[in-house]
Order: structure tokens, then sequence, then C-alpha cells
DNA sequence: CTTATATAGTGTCACTTGGACACTATATGC
DNA sequence: GCATATAGTGTCCAAGTGACACTATATAAG
């Protein structure tokens, strides 16, 4: 049996935070401010502090919070990311935690150096990222997609009242496909997570129906999958 | 942005191995040597040592086979288990993994003073289990039972080659519950994942068809849920 | 006011896949 | 041979999604 007093690893955590811009799938980086890959683009994390987080999920949330001033609407343990080589200060384990938030623009409301940013997954190849994060970033799309198959999760993307237009475009941008309107209506019933309201105007035509999610719901996980994958 | 020298958690590695021994789903537990919770029995794992394992899951492995002589047939990542509470020897992040292999008796093959052995599901309740291993315990449950209702990846409960009927009964042991020998059989052809041999009898009827994993295949997802759940 | 058009929502049928269950196939033991 | 036990198939039904036509209601142009 181990002992204390073991060299132990560099322990962190890393959020992959998504959101919907401009019918664009975005994911929120931040501008190192020290070495390494100084002034590279990386994912919002950092060291926890064992006086505050009560637990990794807190730490998660105070990072998001400091670093980019937003607040998660869901946040999900995504899996440990982990080695010997990557930190160059030593032996790593970070914890990525997996995001999702309704858009807000995020470039002025930080207090610290750091710069925060929005940035479409399609402009990632060209931006240097540090440490792993480019992998990081890419498993989390991945369980994003799954998700967004079998569950509703995507309305996380949405304001706290939303049309099914609205979902249907988030959920196409996510999957990068089209759906069809009357299955995603089918499992808004189905699903029985949310409440009606008054009415809203789209740009040009009928009147959309306004859906609210109802307070304390857990997310429908649905039996088969959708959009024939 | 944290600098290095701040104070880390502990972190660990756990792993809730699962095998089928009589129709039993059971969880392989070693008797601990000491404290905290000397004696109670709890989950194999223990410190990751950053200058053997290359990551946690080869962290995984190796304390599955020096604490029980084990090594999974499958292993992923479950969860992280954390807080302040949770270990008296101060502020802990626990990495779970979630394993799967066909039964092996342990009792005798491990050197060491600490005591492994399986575990009925069903007998857990009365056992006392270190820190918080039963939730953790719970939680792998959930997951086999998720994967079994969309996946075939019960097959790492079983020998190289097994029958339908064997792959039946582990899946039923695992949800439950009964489940339709035609839906498996249906999915294992759909699936591709597996090849045929020969033949082989059981107690007193037609000699089942032998089935063997097809080697560095993927764990084939199904769009729907089975076992009507 | 009428009409074109754009978006919201419904009706309906086909298709896919699991559930149910009867039926056939092949082994063992009496 | 016959009973029985397990293996495997044939077939119909049920549930949920895809496709797509059709209806409903808003705005804007003429």
């Amino acid at each position: 049996m181990s002992k204390l007093g073991f060299t132990q690893p560099l322990f962190t955590v890393d959020n992959v935070m998504f959101a919907i811009d401009q019918g664009q799938l975005t994911v929120l980086l931040v501008k190192r401010g020290i070495e390494p890959y100084l002034a590279a683009w990386s994912l919002p994390g950092g060291f926890i502090d064992v006086q505050v987080d009560q637990d990794v999920q807190a730490c998660a949330r105070r990072k998001l919070e400091q670093k980019t001033g937003l607040t998660p609407a869901y946040l999900e343990q995504l899996q440990v990311f982990s080695g010997a080589q990557r930190d160059p200060r030593g032996y790593s384990v970070s914890l990525a935690f997996f995001a999702l938030v309704p858009y807000t623009p995020v470039s002025s409301q930080i207090s610290s150096a750091t710069q925060a940013s929005w940035w479409p997954l399609e402009q990632l190849d060209s931006l240097p990222l540090a440490f792993d994060h480019r992998e990081i970033i890419q498993q989390a799309h991945q369980r994003l997609q799954q998700k967004a198959l079998y569950s509703l999760l995507p309305v996380f993307c949405l304001p706290s009242t939303f049309t099914v237009g609205q979902l249907k475009t988030v959920i196409e941008t996510i999957l990068g496909r089209e759906i069809q309107r009357k299955s995603l209506m089918r499992r808004i019933e189905a699903s029985g997570m949310f409440i009606l309201t008054e009415h809203k105007q789209a740009s040009g035509g009928r009147q959309a129906q306004l859906y609210q999610l109802k307070p304390g719901v857990d997310i429908t996980h649905f039996s088969r999958n959708m959009g024939n994958a």
C-alpha cells in the first residue's frame, strides 16, 4: 500500500465551454499569460484550491468565473487527460469538464490581464493551442454530438425561453446537418421537460410558441438516436 | 494564474472491476491493511507512481495487477470523486475506473498481505466499505447497465470463445431481467464484431455455435436501446 | 384587399429495429 | 421411439424516427 509522501502529479482542471454564435459552434478560450505556452490560446482552467473548492466541479465553476466571467448553464465531467509529457512542468493529470452556455460576449468583462474569447471550432485549425487542448476540445465536441442524438441537452445553449426553431438550429449546428422539425417537436413533447408561455415573432412568419425548461427536471435520455446515426 | 507550489490534493485511482460468478454480478474488493478504514473492504487502487505509470490508465492496470493479480479485459474511465471530506488524510481526488473481466478465482494468487475477493453486489449492503466506495460501485453499476442496453460490452465478462446463450445469461444478470434471445442474435450479427468457430455442447440440448471477438474491432454502439428501457 | 413568401405546426405513411412467441433443429437420457 | 432441454428461425406487432405534403399565421409588396 502506498504511503503519503509519494511524489504526486500536478492536478489541474480544464473547461471546454461551448456556445452557439451566429450559426457557429464556438468554444471559450483564454490567452495564456505565463509560461509554458505563453501567449498561446488554452482552455480556461488551472490548479485546484483545496481551501476554496468544495470539489472538482466547484473548482471548474470557479475557474470559469474567474477567467471568463461566465457561469455555465450545464457542466459535467468529460474525462481525465494525463501523462508525463503533456505539461513541461511535470507529470500532469487534468480533469476536463464539458460545459454549455447561451452565447454571451466576453471580451471586456474580465478584470485580469488574461484575455478571453469565443472561437468558432472551424477556425481552431489555424490557432496555436496550448498543451493537448486541441484533443480535449475534440473529445468534448464528440461528446456533445453524441448527447445531441439521444437528449435535448443543447437547450442549455439557449436563453431560458426559446422556440422550437431556435432549438432546431442549435442542434443542427452541433450535428453539422439538418434534422426534421417534426422529430424534434415529438421529442419536446414526449420528454415532458418543458412548459409553454406566450408568443413571439420570428423574421416574417407565424409566431412561434415559446418554451421554457421546467425547474429541476432531469434531462430525458431517449431510447433511440436521432438523425439516422 | 496559479503558480506551482500550491497545496495539491491527494490524487488516487480506484478500480471497479466486475465479473459474473454463478449467475451473480460480483465486484472485486481488497481488504485494507492500513489506516484509514483498516480492515474494511475497498476498491483496488492507490496512489499513482509518476516514475512508473505512463498515464492514469496504466496506473489503474498496475494497481489491479499488484493487488489482485488480474488484468482487465476492458477498462475505461468512470469519473472523478473528490472533496475535502472523503479521505481523512486530506483533500482527495480519486479517478474511478470501470473494468470487466471473465470470472477468475483470486483468493490465493496474491503475494502481498492484502486479501482480495469477489463479492456479489447483492451482499454489499451488509459489508463495511471504505471511503465513498459504495457510491462509486453504484455509479459503475449504472454505467454497466446503460452500456449493456446499447452495446455488447458484456462480452468482456466471457472467455474468448462463447455461445449466444452464455452472453444472454451475462446480459440478463447485469440488467437484472430477461431479454429476448432473438434480439441478441440480431445484434450479434448486425454488429459484425464476431467470427464463428466449431461447436460445443451445453447441458443436454442442441450444440451451440461458438463465437469469438474479431481482433481489434471497436465495440458497436447501437442506435436504439434494448430491453424496452 | 390580394397575393407572395416566410416561418410554425400537423397528418400521415413508410422504414427500421426491438418484443413476443410460435415453430423448427439437434442434442441427451429413459 | 419419446420426452425434454437448449439452439436457432420465421413472422407479426409495436414504437419511434424520416420524409414530406398540407395547414396556419405572420409580414411585405402591389
